[in-house]
DNA sequence: CGGAAAACATGGAAGGTTCCACTCCGCGAA
DNA sequence: TTCGCGGAGTGGAACCTTCCATGTTTTCCG
């Protein structure tokens, strides 16, 4: 029993609409229509007949036709937000914080997840685009051209024309954690790479070897874990470490992990290798999780401020939207470095 | 520079409509119309002429206007997800698996966040159905009145006329856990409860409380911390616990959490307290998150299958829309329980 | 008292599709 | 010759709003 716009007999629903107001008033839509938007033509309609309006509306319940309204003024109000996979910790912080700057500007978003998967993505922002939205924000997705929409991407690809990068400050990121292992003693420092798929990676990966070469910290290859696969989840790093301990034979006393979650795999596997946290090894994390401070040991980490990512890149492209500001390049975001339990003296 | 619509120089692009397809085989939109959505009205329209007439609209690379076409069929191929914040795992997984079964049936979403807030609620209700959502799924929100439209409650209220109510087994969860732990030998169990406004608390300890009495454990109030807030992080339970354990008397030697990250915040606040787990306090999650087999002790919980309930739920919800089926006022979701290294025998 | 301006409103097109009912033509059959 | 019918399409309304240009009174001012 579809009831969309019909009552329980399944008769059609009398659906209040313009017309229908106008009727009531004894007036045309297209004064109801300016009185109820008080365009400039309104201006002409004497206080009274307002009123009147205005009442008729109220006690009709009458509610603009969302499809009619938008198909005449070429407005939705609606953009579209493109992610890997909605489930994990990282997009649904960043929707989130999209979400809350979008509420206070009365606009609405669809989403839509593509699976790395390249055509799912193309199809997608054809959709989209054929929906009407005004604008698109990605996150952590390659985009292929240059849109035909506003565009902001987070955690994006190297420059494109027309579309506002919104990258976190890899650098700083890696100059924090690693001058912070360094004040500690360490020096034989291994660390994870992203998995080939994520923009932030490669990113990352030079951020950190860059930062190294200047602290005089080698980037080993033996002392390196490739991860392959869903981030979201310790899984990911969990049997990748177990294999990078066997039979490893460089010494290490510190591990600079992937994300708070790779991290928290690999404490796993050192834990079930008799190597304790932090007193052989210490661990530092990336992304400060709601979980990061309560896990064991908690987990020292640079904080990326994913929330405000979010925000951040819903005002940025709503600025592009609506008060038609020039696109900027490039916004890169601060991270924080949070100390906790999980990093000590080098022994 | 506003670019929705034009080209980089502000002029109007000409977009490709119904029309300048007709225009271009020299025959009228209705004709084109019917073949490209090949409508019985097509029939009568030879094969050649088709086949110009789809030629034609690959080469224009038309895309017809979804907010013109909507309008005129009455269908937006759209859902609205109504969830109190998208930030948090349970609302994250939950939407994914909503995604992943409207992918497959090319449905669309908006999503909104009312962050328990009545009036928010009843805005974005109107909106939502305004902008013609053909169905509503709700996730651990209490709806007010019957809806107009199909919709699928994810945890939801009790009973509402016309609403599909998507629930976990609370008294097989409830089972599951008492059991284990009556059967590793713990009879003075502390129990936690979620917060006042979440659907689920008061259904789980109900559950809890038959369950109990059942088992012969006796829930005493002196063990039982109420929660309050949000419940995504840890931060929920710490102080909580910790106020709890600080003057606390009765004896108990087991904690039922009212999920993970509630545990993993009590099991801080053990540990600070020099309460070892399991060994002293055996601790029961809920939920089983991604986290859960690598925090440390790992954790035994019961799994509450998110992704299957958002697909479920999508897929009841477009059997009433796509498919005029009846709905169903109750589907139940069966737990799992898993077995980890957080409870033992009773010291 | 004539003309202009203000006050109050309206008609109709446009926005892009879809759908129903209809036309027009040619041909074969009665 | 008339009738019917299949083939090949068309006209125009409908979906609901908004916007532009226009109209008709009434009032005001010199």
């Amino acid at each position: 029993m579809h009831s969309h716009g019909k009552n329980k007999d399944g008769r059609k629903l009398r659906v209040v609409t313009l017309k229908s107001v106008a009727d009531h008033v004894g007036l045309t839509p297209s004064t109801v229509s300016a009185v109820l938007n008080n365009s400039a033509a309104a201006r002409s309609v004497p206080e009274h007949t307002k009123k009147r309006i205005l009442a008729a509306s109220r006690e009709l319940n009458y509610r603009p036709n969302y499809l009619a309204r938008s198909l005449r003024v070429q407005r939705t109000y609606t953009i579209g937000v493109i992610a890997r996979d909605l489930g994990d910790a990282y997009a649904a912080m960043i929707i989130s914080g999209i979400e809350r700057y979008l509420r206070q500007q009365s606009f609405f978003f669809l989403t839509v997840a593509h699976h790395n998967d390249k055509n799912l993505l193309d199809t997608y922002s054809h959709i989209l685009l054929q929906r009407g939205v005004e604008g698109l924000i990605s996150v952590d997705t390659v985009l292929g051209e240059a849109m035909s929409l506003p565009t902001v991407a987070i955690a994006g690809h190297r420059p494109i024309e027309g579309v506002t990068n919104i990258l976190l400050d890899h650098r700083r990121a890696a100059s924090l954690a690693l001058q912070h292992l360094f004040d500690l003693g360490h020096r034989e420092i291994a660390f994870m790479r992203g998995p080939r798929y994520s923009v932030d990676s490669a990113d990352r990966w030079n951020a950190i070897v860059e930062v190294a070469r200047q602290l005089g910290i080698k980037v080993r290859p033996e002392l390196t874990i490739q991860l392959e696969g869903d981030l979201s989840t310790p899984e990911v790093a969990y049997p990748a470490t177990k294999k990078f301990l066997h039979g490893q034979k460089n010494p290490f006393t510190a591990l600079f992990a992937f994300n708070d979650n790779s991290a928290l795999g690999a404490i796993s596997a050192f834990q079930e290798a008799d190597l304790h946290v932090p007193r052989d090894v210490s661990v530092v994390g990336f992304d400060d999780i709601k979980m990061a401070p309560y896990i064991n040991p908690s987990l020292t980490t640079v904080r990326q401020p994913l929330l405000k990512m979010g925000e951040i890149a819903a005002r940025s492209l709503l600025g592009q939207i609506k008060d038609s500001k020039e696109y900027v390049p490039e916004i890169l975001i601060e991270p924080e470095f949070v100390v906790r339990k999980s990093t000590a003296k080098a022994p």
